[in-house]
DNA sequence: GTTAGCACTTAACATCAAAGAGTGCTAAAA
DNA sequence: TTTTAGCACTCTTTGATGTTAAGTGCTAAC
């Protein structure tokens, strides 16, 4: 916080904060006769009138023609999100969804994203953003070969606790069902914890001579275990709730949700907007601010979630730049905290307290 | 094929097809003068303006207003596809792309049909549906149990040639390694098979038995069995190119806009739809024809996909009423008869002829 | 520093007229 | 009997015009 970028009397932000307020409410652009009814600014529309122009010439207000009301520029909305918002508190109801979801007996990462992003739609009322992003380094903690018949094979890969894998292998000659469960322990000696890129040569190598006469049965089976990590789970983006964007009045305007829908297919995009985050807190994209050019008049809020030390998801809200800032940023904080503390809670949980979960 | 229904001339017939594809070129009411330029139609304004007034008064046309062009009702294009439709071929790229598909090194159903999906969507340029229904009955042939730790294993069961289903199985207590492997081979002795409506009680007890002192171990595991024959696979709807929606007339009306977007969010009705379904062709519901009443000027077009005799997935397109029939048809039909013999193919492809399948 | 007053700007809305497209019907032609 | 030309009629679309209302900017007075 420069001196320079809150050079602002706290008459300013009063009228900053009011305006943005309204503006949120109404969606129309804000007058200054509109701001006297409030009694924080006991002042004439003239004295108003004065303040919103010279906040109009440091940036954060913007004229939409010469002669109507004052909206919010992305810098208005940003020290707004920064310097002005109130910490909203949530309802007994939503506490209490909240803790729904969170007790729901089911510990796959997955699903449990999927049905907390649907819960933020639904709480806020804007479109909801499932997020499981590319795993950047998966790895392997342990390999199981299950026989399916003399020349298939499931190949079932630990990668986490709340994350399996399996892959079908088909074989090109047939083998025993004992060479096919040495090759479980094998793969797990000798490239357990590896990541695609350090399955070198050499490494495939120690597995075929480990192997022994069995040794065919290694080259497809690697060439799955290479797909499964680095291929296969390509990230993946869900939207919940769509059409909750239409009906804000900005989504009228058919150009305007062209992009957003074109957004939402644009997978790769908001992956990597997810993948260049801020890890640690709720990051809040508000308008052309990130570098998707389409979403001019929307914002973005999401946080990651963390098994480990690992982004493993991302869970987000996206909807009018216009948006009830205060309460979606507690909402995605809430529930992202909430699958945080699950997913890591249950290493801790070892010891297992009761049976319900699964 | 009763005479009523089809007890139009050749003529009428003719000018039918010509009114339906000028207005599906053209997505404007087609008048009488207009028609009079196709060679095939050597009469004058006045007698295609006849005609035209009675295929109104038998059903298959509309008037919007007192005087503008016609446009073909619910029925008209529903005779256009049933009797006046030619076959589409498809292009040389396109018969590359589908085997481009086919061809690719993946067995997973959805992975396939997902895929498929977006072909079928980017092929047409209308919006892509991929459909995995709840499975009715659910059965596993084969159980494994891996052990993780002294309290957890994950449990792999083997649901089909391409399906594998994995989960987590917090224990109660500690077991040894060898109860955890046991587990997998009583729960198949016993269960294998078993929809989730026939585990019964004896069943569960007879498991038990036979886990003897382990006996513990077969509560939270059945759970889990439970979980993955039912609740869990629910059903999934997926949507490839909503946005492709938004470069029809029809849907720059917002509220045909948001009935569509808003069907894309009810699962649960797309799901049914694909239930009710005939499997043997491709189905092409035209405008209000099925229950779901949103979709008055939409069309969708779909088809199931077969493994074994069970239906496990379906692709559709989706689209304006006015849409490219026989290209879409074409599309649908050809891709889900291409999964359907991946899929199937595979089973008979027991021996494998080389390594490049997983 | 604040406020009242007033001229000015602009969007939004309604009204109106003219243009255009297409029909239905009648009567004539084939 | 079928087809066609002609014409009055209907309804949408488009553009122009004027009016209203909201809100600003500026100046001068408080």
């Amino acid at each position: 916080m420069k001196p320079s970028d809150n050079d602002l009397s706290a008459r300013k932000k009063l009228i900053l904060k009011a305006i943005v307020d309204a503006h949120i409410d109404e969606g129309e652009p804000v007058g200054s006769k509109y701001l006297t009814q409030f009694k924080q600014l006991a002042y004439s529309s003239a004295t108003i009138r004065n303040e919103m122009a010279e906040l109009e010439a440091m940036g954060y207000l913007e004229h939409p023609y010469t002669s109507s009301g004052r909206v919010p520029s992305n810098l208005g909305y940003r020290f707004y999100v920064d310097a002005l918002l109130q910490q909203y508190s949530m309802t007994a109801q939503e506490i209490f969804e909240l803790n729904q979801l969170m007790h729901a007996k089911m510990l796959e990462l997955d699903k449990l994203i999927d049905r907390a992003t649907k819960l933020a739609s639904s709480m806020t009322n804007y479109t909801g953003l499932s997020i499981k992003p590319r795993p950047a380094s998966c790895t392997v903690n342990r390999f199981e070969a299950i026989p399916v018949d003399s020349s298939s094979l499931v190949l079932v890969m630990l990668t986490g606790v709340s994350t399996v894998k399996t892959k079908y292998v088909k074989l090109d000659s047939e083998f025993q069902k004992e060479e096919m469960i040495k090759l479980g322990t094998v793969l797990t000696e000798c490239i357990a914890g590896l990541t695609a890129d350090e399955i070198t040569l050499p490494k495939i190598m120690e597995i075929e001579r480990q192997m022994g006469v069995s040794y065919r049965i290694v080259s497809p089976a690697i060439k799955c275990v290479y797909d499964a990590l680095s291929e296969s789970d390509s990230g993946d983006v869900k939207v919940e709730g769509a059409d909750l964007l239409l009906q804000y009045p900005e989504y009228s305007d058919i150009s305007r949700l062209k992009g957003m829908l074109n957004l939402f297919e644009q997978k790769d995009q908001l992956l990597q907007l997810v993948a260049d985050a801020d890890d640690s807190k709720v990051n809040v994209f508000i308008g052309s601010e990130n570098s998707v050019n389409t979403m001019n008049d929307s914002t973005l809020v999401f946080k990651t979630i963390k098994e480990g030390g690992r982004v493993v998801g991302a869970i987000g809200i996206i909807g009018p730049r216009r948006m009830n800032y205060s309460r979606v940023i507690s909402t995605v904080n809430q529930l992202s905290a909430a699958i945080s503390e699950t997913v890591n809670g249950n290493a801790a949980l070892e010891e297992g307290n009761n049976s319900d979960n699964n």
